[in-house]
DNA sequence: CTAGTAAGTGATTTAATACTTACAAGCGCC
DNA sequence: GGCGCTTGTAAGTATTAAATCACTTACTAG
């Protein structure tokens, strides 16, 4: 039985976290244990410490692989768009085909978002939301500057309905159990949320 | 010490879910334990089951408490408004209320909406989410006929979107710690919305 | 070839948790 | 006033979790 060779920490993290992600999928991440992980990479429970010290490290080291992994959609959907309108709509399509492809990604977020406020793993979250609201208040304000959407939209209010409109998204298929319907769904209230902006169909 | 008298089942099952919502306020949900709930309540923690068979039990009567009052209040704004646009805007704002009055009611939704579909605590979530739209559709419906809203909005993007809204303000102010700046961000993310539908501020 | 190190095992520890049970005591009802 | 049902307690059980530890195995540099 040499289906599971020794590997180096770097690539036992990485599979770990890949792990978590793909178990969030399915179950509460909260439920899932360090025995469930390691039985889906076929190693025994403790071998996971000899490559994350708590099992509150593999939640940080979870979260920030999401921020790396989403930031980049995001910011390569932003990048090949010719104007700040057409990287709102791009991001938007960015972020839930993100939710899609990873459908343990949000729920691990979710989940985190329930813990207390000193918790380190809830304040990356928080500086991850920030930071995406801030891109988002900056890809608004140069929208408007270039006279793409209406001129008294308030940034900071429709950074946060487009986040919201995501997360509402991403609660309707949790509740569904499936990320089918989600894509076009989301065509229609992006569409919405661009006549919000003053856009016109 | 009498501060504790023996109460009727009935009382006692209003006061757990009530300590389950005060408590899911500031923790998660899923890591209140029965003894928490007990030690809230000044009785021992066996107590808790002369009153609920299982904790499951609990979950589901917290579950259909929220849905009961939230319902409630959402119906009290539509009532109260002499149209259908009118209601929306109050229907937005009873919501955020309720939410701003019982933190811990979006946390146990939250919680509730990771576990598998089967469970039957989930089922009723998706029930009362499915209601709600339905009740947005419909007098999202009736805007649209008496002509106070764009023609051409598709009503269920359009409830989809002012469910996501709410979520949205919901989520900020799980991750800020406070519901304080959450009316009046919810005044700027309703305007926004409302301009979604094609109404002039 | 051999010594050192990193990765893995499997048994164990410690600490919680939901739920149970044996018993006690209050309350209504005749 | 006593009887029976309900509510409460205190102690107990079974289970499960993360983390640890002593020991083993594979790889690699000298």
């Amino acid at each position: 039985m040499s289906i599971n060779p020794r590997q180096t920490t770097e690539s036992r993290q990485a599979e770990i976290i890949a792990t978590m992600v793909r178990l969030s999928a399915e179950r509460s991440p909260a439920e899932i244990t360090t025995t469930d992980i390691a039985k889906a990479m076929g190693v025994t429970q403790g071998a996971l410490f000899r490559h994350f010290a708590t099992k509150e490290a593999i939640r940080l080291a979870v979260v920030e692989w999401i921020d790396e992994h989403l930031m980049f959609e995001l910011l390569a959907a932003k990048e090949r768009s010719p104007d700040a309108l057409t990287a709102l709509k791009a991001m938007f399509m960015a972020h839930v085909g993100f939710a899609k492809a990873h459908p343990g990604a949000p729920r691990l977020i979710f989940g985190e978002l329930q813990q207390p406020a000193s918790s380190p793993v809830k304040q990356r979250v928080q500086q991850i939301m920030h930071r995406y609201r801030q891109t988002l208040s900056q890809t608004l304000a140069a929208a408007i500057e270039a006279k793409l959407i209406r001129a008294d939209v308030d940034c900071p209010s429709a950074a946060a309905l487009f986040l919201g409109a995501i997360q509402g998204l991403v609660i309707q298929s949790m509740l569904s159990g499936s990320t089918e319907q989600m894509k076009q769904q989301a065509v229609g209230v992006l569409e919405l949320y661009l006549a919000a902006l003053g856009v016109k169909s």
